[in-house]
DNA sequence: GCAAAACATGCAATAACATGCACAAAGAAA
DNA sequence: TTTCTTTGTGCATGTTATTGCATGTTTTGC
């Protein structure tokens, strides 16, 4: 077991549980309680953690989580769903995808045999397409917000108004199955609404903890999605009101 | 076994497992340690992967963006040339850059203190400056071209037609006293010469086998490069040509 | 205040590492 | 062809990083 691995679990479960206790990690990784405590003691150093007396904590509970940070969070679900979804995919679509790191997962699980002409508004996402052979890539340019790892914006906006998609994608923030599909951000949600338009269908992967939740801004509602892939210990109950207004359920 | 076989493997089994450890490849390659080991440090100096204790994992999160193969060539002297091109940068500028690893390069090399607005059409310059703090990075879209990692076509023209700049860091193809900058696509050639149109002034790093060497699309006219950034070792007589029509000579 | 648990520190063993060198294979030049 | 150069590889060497243990200190709960 690397280092590195301690560390990205310890941050994982940090950001999953709020708090860290070094004698548990010590036996889940096999090593003494002596390794532990320097790997917290590291991560401390590096403002990733505070350390309290039995463990550790997040440093900064209330910071906003930019993409990076956001991304090392629920890595295994993140790309268990990936792999459900790009199973919708077939040869010869056209997509929408936009940002978030359950669809830069989802970009770096398309198979490089499929045929795809994508466009997408996420660095991380052009990237993960960068170098699949198969995949005609359109970046679609804008102002870059660092915390989103997208380009929003007119530009943005001029560019989606001129392209059509079968699939759309879309990095969910909220997700209600009264509220519609919601985000954070005015000038993102402007943007996802413009794919939404041009889309034939729309793809949400959501994990658990974005179900049954809502942001300010309203960017599609319930009706119009119509592939839903989530993990398989999502509430049967909030799914059957996705399911009841058309969306297909996939599990993870 | 061929060298770039393994870099391939390596670079496979990161994007897929996340990690690799040196003793596990080199019984898979049958090969020993330390040929792994050097393997791995090539992939690191060129930006691909991460060395930590025992294997490696994934470098940053866009490292796929950035021009693989051509990259690895002539690091040293790019990261030099790198260096000394943005010693031409001041706090405020606006900037266009193009792709090129020489541009990829300085990208990296833009310290973390200066403020600055930049527009560009490649991933790998995009990549590198989304986590500067102080950059206003406006990413120019458009069709993704793969080997020349850089966006082209009528959208990032208009896109381009709409900022300026006060330098443009050119990534050169082709450079010749008489018949100034040149570049081998024709798609290219046209974001570039958009570029130039727009910028108050062109800076050029070169290594030595760019100079006085041409390609068929013609950019700019050798009199428009204001900074010029070299090798120590460039040929005299051929620095000297563009210095009489107006550049000013940097080494690195 | 006291005992137990958690912690920091120094130390030694081990594994991973970098470096220099020799050798072999592949290719270029004579 | 022969010779030379280049490149890749493995091995020997010394160096560094990581780890567990022993020791002494601090914190916590009672």
């Amino acid at each position: 077991m690397l280092t590195e691995e301690r560390h990205q679990f310890i941050r994982d479960r940090l950001a999953a549980d709020g708090k860290v206790l070094a004698g548990e990690l010590a036996s889940r990784f096999g090593v003494s309680e002596d390794t532990v405590r320097r790997d917290l003691r590291e991560l401390a150093k590096a403002g990733q953690l505070r350390r309290v007396y039995g463990g550790a904590v997040p440093a900064a509970p209330f910071a906003a989580a930019t993409i990076g940070q956001r991304s090392s969070h629920a890595v295994e679900e993140k790309h268990r769903l990936a792999k459900a979804a790009v199973r919708v995919l077939t040869s010869g679509q056209a997509l929408f995808i936009d940002g978030g790191s359950t669809n830069e997962a989802i970009a770096r699980a398309i198979p490089r045999d499929i045929e795809l002409t994508v466009a997408t508004n996420s660095l991380g996402v052009a990237s993960a397409l960068a170098d699949l052979p198969l995949v005609e890539l359109i970046v679609l340019g804008g102002r870059y917000i660092r915390d989103l790892g997208t380009c929003v914006g007119g530009d943005t906006l001029a560019a989606v108004a001129q392209l059509g998609a079968d699939l759309f994608f879309l990095g969910s923030c909220g997700l209600d199955a009264s509220r519609g599909v919601t985000a954070f951000d005015s000038a993102e949600a402007e943007v996802k609404r413009a794919m939404a338009k041009n889309s034939a269908g729309i793809v949400i992967a959501a994990t658990n903890d974005k179900l049954a939740t809502a942001a300010p801004y309203r960017v599609a509602a319930a009706d119009t999605i119509r592939h839903l892939v989530v993990e398989r210990t999502a509430p049967a109950a909030i799914l059957a009101d996705f399911q009841r207004q058309g969306a297909e359920i996939r599990f993870a």
